[in-house]
DNA sequence: GAGCACTGC
């Protein structure tokens, strides 16, 4: 093993330049409150904001917008609301809020500050989230709640004016929800100034926010505050030349560390499932060299795709002479806080998805990090004590990186928020306010669609049918689906596929042999038409005819009580399957409002899949002798994703529909059902002619 | 014969 050479630049300092961590406010009232209000008081008094307390209220007293440059540990999310509580903000029955871009701080932050205030959840202080709603309509006062939650309730109550005051944390992570919410406050704000904003950032972004909220308004109407953190110190060490190979790079350097150093957790940053496994390998390869007396390596794998229980094993207490080495996707940037990390190596890059508007593409490619993603994760070696974080690229590389990453708005399709934009009133999309807009090529191919699928007409105004769309909480082609299923007679069938559709990964299907297993019970599941529908095989369902992988996957689900050992036995996501439950009886109650019946089609797989054709009218195949496919719009080759069923079979038609397509290595469509050519033009266009023309 | 960054309504 070679010596590495990083080089330390010689003032470290980086504490200052810290990004602050996420969900975790730190500072954490750690027990109940058995103690009385009393003793919570001392320790919020104890918290660095504390002594910012007065100037915040001030300046969003004075200001309507308040920036918030707030480092890890400042306590700005749990605190700034209960400070607007206790000033007032929050009488005669108004509202204060605070957001967040993911469901599990909404919750956590939300007990957290309940306790503090002394109530219960759900009561004074209480979140908002899909499927769940602890809060009450006539006590809450601080609610907690996911951005897209908030955005969602500017649909029905287009001023929010309930709220008196809105916290958008997080805001430099630029979720889709995030920028469309700002937009639409800065909107609110024009003709509700009393209404006050608070923007939390981190330092790199707090400039760009004070620039959107002052423009076209009072240079006065907004404000930066800084707040100081309680993060550690943590030393950057840069690599002297780029790593050829950074999966190989991160295993020395990991081991490097291991022999070098005292104890502390590792966390390496890659990009994928497959570089995880890689490096995890080529550690374990490495561990019978380990010299006598060397502190021992438990090798640990993070990203998404694993079940709960393998996501957990992360957070398991070490025995002492052992070192935690984990090798994380950036799901370990933001969204799970490991403590005890003190040594973070980067590999630089991250795994990122965009959309071309022009091919209708989706593409998953692998690019450098930005400078915030890069300080961010250097800041997961800071979280309990003093930290070391490696990049495994050179310093000029560090200064060449891209400030932040692209905000998600640039870089998604833009169908479904431009109909929701439309059902608020925005018509005019070229005179919104976007924080960053998207391109243009993206809004008009975003119109394009939606003019094509009847959702809005010839006067680019929503049409009947796109104001209820707009309302339903799923893409729109599915959204079409669900109202054309009633000339099908098969709304049952459509909206468990809906549900279905909306969760990723129903299968887990793990690596090496255990996975020929989960492949062969996902078979079980599988027939012969398609991912959609398939043909018999269907020991679980009630309609043999029309056994659908998702229909059989569910309906087998629910008749095995929503088991989650049954799950694991069939190789199926329980987490994932419960979910569909709850997507699926929500979507039922969007059906019984907008008097769609809920017929089930007996077992006539035909008509079910022309009811899919309605939605997917645009995302037609046809097979060619090679086995890749030719798309219908654009004749460009498809090759079929290896998790499909129609992946080593040529369906009887040789026409397929399918539900995405993804440019990854090659471009490959996912999900699809065999149908004849002839539905594309009878269910395609009919409906959009008869729509558009109604 | 071959593949899965991460959220959210």
């Amino acid at each position: 093993m070679s010596t590495l050479t990083f080089w330390k630049p010689g003032t470290a300092g980086p504490g200052s330049t810290l990004d602050r961590a996420t969900e975790e406010e730190g500072n954490v009232v750690q027990s109940a409150p058995s103690h009385g209000s009393l003793s919570i008081q001392a320790q919020r008094e104890r918290l660095p904001i504390w002594q910012h307390r007065q100037k915040l209220l001030h300046c969003i007293e004075k200001h309507g917008v308040t920036i918030v440059v707030g480092q890890t540990g400042s306590g700005k999310t749990t605190q700034i609301p209960q400070y607007l509580l206790e000033s007032g903000w929050a009488s005669q029955g108004n509202v204060i809020a605070c957001t967040q871009p993911r469901r599990v701080a909404a919750t956590s932050v939300a007990i957290r500050v309940a306790t503090e205030v002394g109530t219960l959840l759900g009561d004074e202080v209480g979140y908002t989230i899909r499927f769940e709603d602890v809060s009450d309509k006539e006590r809450t006062r601080i609610c907690y709640m996911t951005d897209g939650m908030l955005f969602r309730e500017t649909l029905i109550d287009p001023l929010l004016s309930r709220y008196s005051a809105i916290m958008i944390d997080e805001a430099h992570e630029r979720s889709l929800y995030t920028d469309l919410l700002l937009g639409v406050l800065k909107k609110i704000r024009r003709k509700r100034p009393s209404l006050r904003l608070i923007v939390s950032s981190a330092t790199l972004d707090a400039r760009s926010f004070l620039e959107y909220f002052t423009s076209g308004t009072h240079p006065d109407d907004a404000t930066i505050v800084s707040l100081e953190g309680r993060m550690f110190p943590v030393e950057v060490a840069y690599l002297q030349e780029p790593a050829p190979d950074y999966v190989r790079k991160a295993v020395e350097v990991a081991w490097n560390i291991n022999l070098q150093h005292g104890a502390g957790d590792i966390l390496i940053f890659l990009t994928g499932r497959e570089e995880i496994e890689r490096c995890l390998e080529e550690l374990t390869e490495l561990l019978p060299t380990l010299p006598r007396g060397a502190t021992q390596i438990i090798p640990l794998a993070l990203h998404a795709g694993l079940s709960t229980e393998e996501q957990l094993r992360v957070f398991n207490v070490t025995e002492r002479g052992m070192r935690k080495v984990i090798t994380a996707t950036n799901i370990a940037e933001a969204s799970v806080t490991i403590d005890g990390v003190k040594f973070v190596v980067d590999s630089g890059f991250v795994k990122i998805r965009t959309y071309n508007p022009t091919t209708f593409l989706a593409s998953l490619s692998t690019v450098p990090v930005s400078q915030a993603s890069a300080i961010q994760r250097a800041g997961r070696a800071g979280r309990t004590s003093p930290g070391i974080c490696y990049r495994l690229y050179p310093e000029s590389v560090f200064a060449s990186l891209p400030t932040s990453t692209p905000p998600e708005i640039t870089r998604t399709d833009m169908t479904t928020p431009i109909l929701q934009l439309k059902s608020l009133g925005i018509d005019d999309l070229m005179k919104f306010e976007w924080v960053s807009a998207p391109p243009a090529e993206s809004i008009l191919r975003a119109l394009e669609g939606l003019f094509a699928a009847g959702m809005i007409g010839d006067d680019g105004l929503l049409t009947p049918i796109g104001e209820r769309v707009a309302e339903c909480p799923i893409e729109v082609n599915i959204a079409r689906m669900l109202f054309t299923s009633k000339d099908f007679n098969c709304g049952e069938e459509i909206l468990t596929i809906a549900a279905m559709i909306s969760i990723q990964d129903a299968f887990v299907i793990p690596d090496g042999a255990p996975g020929a297993i989960a492949e062969l019970e996902r078979r079980k599941f599988t027939a012969e038409e398609g991912d959609h529908m398939t043909l018999l095989n269907g020991i679980f369902s009630p309609h043999p005819k029309v056994d659908c992988l998702y229909l059989v996957a569910y309906n087998a689900f629910t008749k095995y009580g929503r088991s989650s050992s049954w799950c694991k036995a069939h190789a199926l996501n329980f987490r994932a399957m419960s979910r569909a439950v709850s997507i699926r009886s929500q979507l039922k109650k969007y059906m019984i409002r907008f008097n769609l019946p809920l017929q089930s089609c007996e077992g006539d797989a035909k008509r079910l899949r022309q009811c899919l054709v309605s939605g997917y009218w645009r995302n037609g195949a046809r097979w060619v002798a090679d086995g890749t496919y030719r798309s219908v719009k654009g004749n460009k080759t498809l090759y079929v994703h290896p998790t499909s069923v129609l992946f080593t079979r040529k369906p009887r038609t040789g026409w397929v529909v399918f539900h995405e397509v993804e440019e990854t290595k090659r471009t490959q469509i996912r999900i699809l059902s065999e149908i004849e050519p002839d539905w594309l033009l009878d269910y395609g266009h009919k409906y959009q002619h008869r729509h558009a023309a109604g």
